[in-house]
RNA sequence: GGAGCGGUAGUUCAGUUGGUUAGAACGCCUGCCUGUCACGCAGGAGGUCGCGGGUUCGAGUCCCGUCCGUUCCGCCA
C-alpha cells in the first residue's frame, strides 16, 4: 500500500507518529504562510498542514496543488492547537504536519463542484459519473447498497438458501414486457433475449430439488423509463419449495426487519407483523394496490347512498357496473379553487373524467356544484358515511371500479402531501395479496394473466376461473413500503392439469403452449414440488433506505430516460463487419451514422 | 405515443411592461495573508441567452417551429 492510514482513521492516539496518507484534494486553504488541505478518500477527510517552519519544500509543492489532485503525503500527527478542533470531522482533533508530498496525479478543474451537495444537471452528472460518484452523497448510497446486499446474503445463507446463477442469454417468451434481443452468430436469424427475471429458471431449480434458492440477478426490460424504472435493474430473487404464502411472507418480513434495524435505525417500523391487505380492500380503502398506510384517510363507497340521484355522472357509473367512491379530507374545507383545480387535473391524469366535491363550510353547510342533484337525505348520507365535519372536504370518484378507486387514491396521496401526513421517519410495510388471476385484455378482448401464467389460483376460486375468470383470485402477493411496491411473488402451479386449465382460459393452444413453454411443461411432468417465491426490486429498496427520490441515485452507472449510458455513450452504431457476423442488418440508422 | 416543467457564465440560478454595456453566488485565474476548516481580502477572466425562423426601431423577454433534458400518463406478464 502507498498509505499507512485512510483519511478517516487518525485520532489522538496517533499523535506523535509518522503516517502516510493518499487521497484527493477536497479543499485547499492557502494562508500565505501556511496551507491546509483536506485530503479525501472514500473513508473520510483528514486535514494536512504545510508549515514553512516544518518543511518549506513541501509547502512549495502544496502551493501548486489544485482541487482533485491526487496526493501522497507523509508527516507527523499532531493534536490541533487549543480551540482549533473541528467537531464536524471524525479526524477533527488532529492534523498531519507534512514533510514529504508527492503529486501522484494532477486533475483538470471538474465540470461541477465535488466538495458540495448542490444540485447539478443530471445529464452532466451522468456523463462524468466517475466524478459524481466521488461526492459524499453518492459514496454513501453505494456503500449502503453494498451493506444491504451483504445483510441479504448473510441472512439467506444462514437460513440455508443457496445462491445459484442463471444464464443471461435465454429464450424469448412473446408475452409480458418487451425483451432485449441478442443476435446469434452461430444461428443466423435467431436471437437470445436477456431475462426480464429468472422466473422459469428458478422454477426449474425447484424441480431440481434446490428447495431454497436465491440470487441477486440483473434483469432487463426494454420499456420506457421512470424514476423508479431502469431498463436494467437488480432483483433479489427468492424461490422455495414445500411452502405456502405465509412462509414466503415470514422470511421476507424477518429479512426486511433486520435490514431496517441495521441500516435505517432511525426509521420506525409502523407495525409488525406487517399488515396483510387484500387487493380488493387495498383498492377499496386506499385506491391503490400499493397503499401508503402511514396515514388513514380511507375511501368510502357511497354507491348505495347516491343510487337514483339526479347526477348523471354517478348514475352512469353505477348503471355500467361501476362504483361511486368518496374521500373525506379533514381540513379540506379551506382548499382554494386552485387547489381543487389541481386535484381535478391529477384525477384526470389517472383516467377520471372529473372530480366532484363537497366543501363543508365552518357553519357545517355543504357547498357543492353537485349538491343540487342530490337530495338532502343523500347529502346527509354521504356526510354520515364519510364522517365529514365542518371544515372538511369530500371528493368523489365515479367510474369503473379501478379508475374510480385509482383516481381518488391519487387525490388521497396529494391531499396527504398538502397536510404533510407522510411521515419520513416511518417505514410502513404491508402486504397486498389475493390479486386477481386475470384481467381484461383490451387488445384481444380476452383475458390476460395479471402476474404470469404459472401463478396459482386460490383453491376456492379454481371453479370460478371457468365461470367468471375476472373474479378469480391468485395466491399472489406484493410487499409494499410507504406506497412503493418493493417486491412481488406468488405460489406457482405445479400440477399439469391445473396449468392446462389456466392455459385454456388464456386461450393458449396446446401447440402455442408447447412452443412458448414446452420446456417448462415438460419439466413439470417430472415431479415438480409445490413451490413459490418472491422477487424484490432491490434498487427501489436501496432508494427508500437512502431517502433518495429515484433509483438512479443508488445505481453506479444508470441509464438516462432515453435508456442511454452517457458515461460510455451506449448504445452506438456498430461497424458493418460486426453486424454481418451477427447476421443482422441495421435499418432506420441515425442520420449522422454515428449514433449519439 | 401523450401531457406538464425546464434549457441564460464552468456550476446553480435571477433577469421587471420588449429598451442602453445580460447580473448574482459558487467555481476558476492573479496578488496579499501563519490557524483555517464553506478561510479572508483585493483584482481579473469567463456568455452563440439550446437551435432556426418571424414580429419589432429594438428580442434573453413576444409568436411559430425544432432539438435536448426531466417528471408523469400510456407501457412495465
Amino acid at each position: 500500500m502507498l498509505r499507512t492510514h485512510t483519511c478517516n482513521e487518525i485520532t489522538k492516539k496517533d499523535v506523535g507518529s509518522t503516517v502516510t496518507l493518499t487521497g484527493w484534494v477536497h479543499r485547499r486553504r492557502d494562508h500565505g504562510g501556511i496551507i491546509f488541505i483536506d485530503l479525501r478518500d472514500r473513508y473520510g477527510l483528514t486535514q494536512v498542514a504545510f508549515d514553512p517552519e516544518f518543511n518549506k519544500e513541501a509547502l512549495e509543492t502544496a502551493e501548486s496543488v489544485r482541487s482533485e489532485y491526487v496526493l501522497k503525503v507523509t508527516g507527523e500527527v499532531r493534536e490541533r492547537p487549543e480551540g482549533q478542533a473541528n467537531k464536524n470531522m471524525d479526524t477533527g482533533e488532529v492534523e498531519v504536519y507534512i514533510n514529504e508530498v508527492e503529486i501522484l496525479n494532477t486533475a483538470k478543474t471538474p465540470p461541477f463542484e465535488i466538495d458540495q451537495d448542490k444540485p447539478v444537471n443530471e445529464e452532466l452528472r451522468l456523463k462524468y459519473r466517475y466524478l459524481d460518484l466521488r461526492k459524499e452523497r453518492m459514496q454513501k448510497n453505494i456503500v449502503l447498497r453494498h451493506q444491504l446486499i451483504k445483510i441479504i446474503r448473510d441472512f439467506l445463507s444462514d437460513e440455508d438458501f443457496i445462491d445459484i446463477e442463471t444464464p443471461i442469454l435465454i429464450k424469448g417468451t412473446p408475452e409480458g414486457s418487451r425483451e432485449y434481443l441478442v443476435p446469434s452468430r452461430l444461428h443466423p436469424g435467431e436471437m437470445y433475449v436477456l431475462p426480464q427475471s429468472p422466473q422459469q429458471l428458478k422454477q426449474m431449480l425447484m424441480i431440481a430439488g434446490f428447495d431454497k434458492y436465491y440470487q441477486i440477478p440483473r434483469c432487463f426490460r426494454d420499456e420506457d423509463l421512470r424514476g423508479d424504472r431502469q431498463p436494467e435493474f437488480t432483483q433479489l430473487d427468492v424461490e422455495m419449495s414445500f411452502i405456502e404464502e405465509k412462509d414466503v411472507m415470514d422470511v421476507t418480513e424477518r429479512l426486511l426487519i433486520k435490514m431496517t434495524e441495521e441500516l435505517a435505525p432511525d426509521k420506525k417500523i409502523m407495525s409488525t407483523p406487517f399488515p396483510v391487505i387484500t387487493w380488493k380492500d387495498a383498492m377499496e380503502q386506499y385506491g391503490s394496490d400499493k397503499p401508503d398506510i402511514r396515514f388513514e384517510m380511507k375511501l368510502t363507497d357511497v354507491g348505495e347512498i347516491v343510487k337514483g340521484c339526479e347526477f348523471k355522472v354517478f348514475n352512469m357509473a353505477l348503471d355500467n357496473g361501476g362504483v361511486v367512491k368518496a374521500l373525506r379530507v379533514e381540513g379540506g374545507g379551506k382548499f382554494t379553487r386552485k387547489d381543487i383545480e389541481d386535484l381535478t387535473e391529477l384525477a384526470q391524469v389517472y383516467g377520471a373524467k372529473g372530480l366532484a366535491y363537497f366543501i363543508y363550510e365552518d357553519s357545517g353547510e355543504v357547498k357543492s356544484p353537485i349538491a343540487k342533484f342530490l337530495s338532502d337525505e343523500q347529502v346527509k348520507g354521504i356526510t354520515d358515511a364519510t364522517g365529514a365535519k365542518a371544515g372538511d372536504a369530500v371528493f368523489f370518484g365515479a367510474d369503473n371500479f379501478e379508475t374510480a378507486c385509482t383516481a381518488l387514491g391519487q387525490v388521497r396521496l396529494a391531499c396527504a402531501d398538502k397536510f404533510d401526513m407522510r411521515d419520513d421517519s416511518v417505514f410502513a410495510y404491508c402486504w397486498v395479496n389475493e390479486f386477481p388471476m386475470f384481467e381484461q385484455d383490451e387488445e384481444t378482448g380476452g383475458v390476460a394473466a395479471v402476474h404470469h401464467p404459472f401463478t396459482r389460483p386460490m383453491d376456492e376460486d379454481i371453479e370460478l376461473m371457468n365461470s367468471d375468470p375476472i373474479k378469480a383470485r391468485a395466491i399472489a402477493y406484493d410487499i409494499v413500503l410507504n406506497g412503493n411496491e418493493i417486491g412481488g411473488g406468488s405460489i406457482r402451479i405445479h400440477e399439469q392439469k391445473l396449468q392446462q386449465q389456466v392455459f385454456d382460459i388464456l386461450k393458449i393452444s396446446a401447440e402455442d403452449a408447447e412452443v412458448r413453454f414446452g420446456h417448462m411443461l415438460e419439466a413439470f411432468d417430472y415431479g415438480a414440488p409445490p413451490h413459490g417465491g418472491i422477487a424484490w426490486g432491490l434498487d427501489r429498496i436501496v432508494m427508500l433506505f437512502a431517502d433518495e427520490p429515484n433509483i438512479r441515485e443508488v445505481i453506479a452507472f444508470p441509464k438516462n430516460q432515453k435508456a442511454e449510458d452517457l458515461t460510455l455513450g451506449a448504445p452506438s452504431v456498430m461497424p458493418e463487419k460486426d453486424l454481418n457476423e451477427a447476421n443482422i442488418k441495421a435499418i432506420n440508422l441515425p442520420e449522422d451514422g454515428e449514433g449519439k
